[in-house]
DNA sequence: GCTTTAAATCTGGTTAACCAATTTTTAAGT
DNA sequence: ACTTAAAAATTGGTTAACCAGATTTAAAGC
């Protein structure tokens, strides 16, 4: 295990080094948007690695927007001049991985805005799923049982309600880790959860009579009480 | 051309359809978290496609956290239960693209909050970083060019300071694409460029002042002009 | 000298074989 | 029977060879 570990960081660590070393080439070369890139093989002999890392580190650029790769063709700096290339770069290396607090921090930003969208611009199709996963959250409550993956479920339904996909995405971003990190501190708990019914259905009338102050209101008293868990969580962990 | 595009949608159309696989048989096997998936092999035999789909598969699935390979072991399903499982998979296979108006939506939400955030917790260090890019901004501006760029780096050096990785990672994901909407629309043009520089410096002193609702509210007045311009244009095009 | 065509080269993408580590099975020892 | 050890099978990851399409070069025709 902890061999596994080790090479997967190795490998990360040589994909940030062909990164670094593509930016400077591209500065080196002042590559312009559209130019192309060498090809992959000459990079890999250039860099004196692989073929599959240079792919590596070109996809995780492609990630960023910052490249496009056009089959049997070649790679190609997106429409961004070098400035930003070289600050994107930079920014993209020494990103840090997200922590709890800083997952849980762009949660309730993000839905505060989902379902304030959500409220105003539902469909009735929207409003049944958002419906659906209420009931089954309810449900499970109800009988007792763990109910963390209906919770978030209809958080996710209000988040593909907003009609932003930008902002569904990156709930779904975020959601699983959330997940795991609630079942990990045993946030919502079965008191918790009676009163998230509450609160849920407060939410969702407020979506159905389409109020986007009240909507955010009442997802914000939702949050209050899951806010004030966690951060005593982490105060003690 | 449109071949080379034909078999790209081609193959994130079969890399759908093996996603959605692999959830029914996440389904059909009732594998709880913990639970070790079919081998890639087995997988590409019983899908009947090769290895390499069920790779990126698998793949995409672990972007969004919901399972983990671990080298000469297996895949494994996350610690999400088969509920939230089904739930995320059929939104991640109805995602849509994201649209210039939902990335403006999403840029102006978490600006305001890195921007109040940068304010609360920025470093000396932070403020350097970020006055350098207002210079460069400033300098690029006087000189009668084009600063989109460095309009967008002065952002991220915000988003940076807001010590919160998960927004800055939001931040870097949405920023090219936002470029290169700038840039294709001409948004951002010198008359607008010239006032930048005052709105730019408003934001640094509120920053500097670690001044949140004031620095809050002039990244508001930025956006404003910026979001008018936006509309203007969504609505003529 | 210019255009057109064909051949050679170069491109990112794909695949089958290979790798090293793990996991399971088998068998040996007591 | 149980433990231990070793060998066989299985795993995700890697790589070198291959592919089809694009690009460049060469040459042929006028």
């Amino acid at each position: 295990m902890k061999l596994e570990v080790a090479t997967k960081i190795d490998s990360l660590d040589t994909q940030k080094t062909i990164i670094s070393k593509i930016g400077e080439l591209i500065n080196f070369k002042n590559l312009e948007p559209g130019d192309k890139l060498p090809s992959e093989r000459m990079l890999s002999e250039k860099f004196e690695v692989t073929r599959s890392n240079v792919r590596g580190a070109i996809q995780k650029l492609e990630f960023y927007g910052l490249l496009e790769s056009i089959p049997q063709s070649g790679t190609f700096v997106a429409n961004i001049g070098v400035i930003a290339m070289n600050g994107m770069i930079e920014d993209i290396l020494k990103l840090e991985d997200p922590n709890f607090k800083s997952l849980v921090e762009t949660r309730i930003l993000l839905e505060l805005k989902t379902v304030r969208l959500a409220s105003l611009r539902r469909t009735d199709e929207d409003l049944e799923r958002i419906k659906e996963a209420l009931d089954a959250y309810e449900k499970k409550v109800l009988k007792g049982e763990d109910a963390v993956q209906e919770d978030l479920l209809f958080h996710l339904a209000i988040a593909k309600a907003s009609g932003n996909s930008t902002l569904n995405n990156f709930m779904l971003i975020i959601t699983p880790e959330i997940i795991t990190n609630f079942e990990k501190y045993h946030v919502c708990d079965k008191s918790l959860s009676r009163q998230g019914i509450e609160e849920h259905n407060a939410i969702f009338d407020a979506i159905k009579k389409q109020d986007p102050k009240l909507a955010k209101q009442k997802m914000k008293d939702h949050f209050n009480v899951l806010y004030q868990y966690c951060y005593n969580i982490k105060k003690s962990s």
